[in-house]
DNA sequence: AGCATTACCCGCACGC
DNA sequence: TGCGTGCGGGTAATGC
């Protein structure tokens, strides 16, 4: 589950817990078990094992589709992928029974409570990492779209110092991090702008339009807590918002057009081709 | 040369 | 049963 509004989904739910979970912060890491040594992606397996043994977890933060474990030493970070969760759970059963880890998670941390946080990950694209300077990691990403510091102005010099097909422009997370391919095309829907369009031939209005649109689809899949497809279901509920994710031949809510299907920089992008001309 | 674009890769589950 | 597809991103090759 791996945009930015699944991502501080998960983030928000570990940070605060609920009913059925205490918040991560404030765990102190006993135990790490690696069932896949691949999702490690710094230091190597056995040594990220050891060195988180005794850490503490201090916060739960989201930097683009990144979640961040700031640590009493260090920073523990995580990405998704294409696939995946991070669960806080009970770690032993009511008769005292340890419980083994469920199908596809990759890493566990067994916090001095009985619980742990299990990172899952179906397709193994997920990566953890461990390090002292987060900034490693998050050096080179992109803005954050629903900071302050993004602006219509911001957004415009970066599709003006760039003459890039659109969509692909706003997917680079070097530029802005946290789209993807759904809330893309649901973004450049509500913009009614064509996928294809050259990121240097938007106008200011365009442009504002853009912006608009890039934080309320942002906003409204937070609020739906994400959107759950197939088999990766997480609750979330922004998929019965979709325009035009996935509805290939289907009527445009707005003229009835049907909706078409393309391929842009290697990934599927739906659009109308009426509302969305490409000029 | 320096961008932009395309190709390929990585596990797995699912639908047709 | 087999094949295409995919809420991502890195690297390498190719194109302009």
């Amino acid at each position: 589950m791996p945009e930015l509004p699944e991502v501080e989904t998960i983030i928000q739910r570990l940070k605060h817990g609920n009913q059925d979970q205490p918040p991560v912060p404030g765990n102190i890491i006993q135990s790490v078990l690696v069932t896949w040594d691949r999702s490690i992606a710094e230091p190597d397996p056995r040594s990220f094992q050891r060195i988180l043994v005794g850490k503490q977890i201090m916060d739960a933060c989201r930097r683009g589709k990144y979640l961040h474990f700031p640590l009493d030493r260090g920073h523990l970070i995580a990405h998704l992928r294409m696939s995946g969760d991070m669960r806080m759970e009970k770690s032993i059963s009511s008769d005292g029974a340890h419980l083994p880890p469920a199908e596809h998670d990759r890493v566990i941390l067994n916090f001095t409570t009985s619980y742990r946080m299990a990172f899952n990950n179906i397709r193994k694209f997920g990566r953890m990492w461990y390090v002292e300077d987060a900034q490693s990691v998050f050096l080179g990403l992109g803005i954050e779209p629903l900071s302050d510091q993004f602006t219509a102005q911001g957004l415009f010099e970066i599709l003006h110092t760039h003459n890039r097909q659109i969509k692909p422009l706003l997917m680079d997370q070097k530029l802005i991090a946290g789209m993807g391919n759904i809330y893309t095309d649901e973004t450049l829907f509500r913009a009614r702008l064509h996928p294809l369009r050259k990121s240097d031939s938007l106008s200011l209005q365009e442009t504002e339009d853009l912006y608009h649109a890039i934080r309320e689809v942002l906003n409204e899949g937070i609020r739906q807590f994400g959107a759950s497809l197939d088999w990766v279901y997480r609750g979330g509920q922004f998929q019965n918002t979709f325009k035009v994710y996935q509805r290939e031949g289907e009527s445009c809510f707005e003229c009835g057009t049907a909706v078409e299907k393309i391929i842009v920089g290697q990934r599927s992008s739906h659009f109308c081709p009426n509302c969305q001309k490409r000029q």
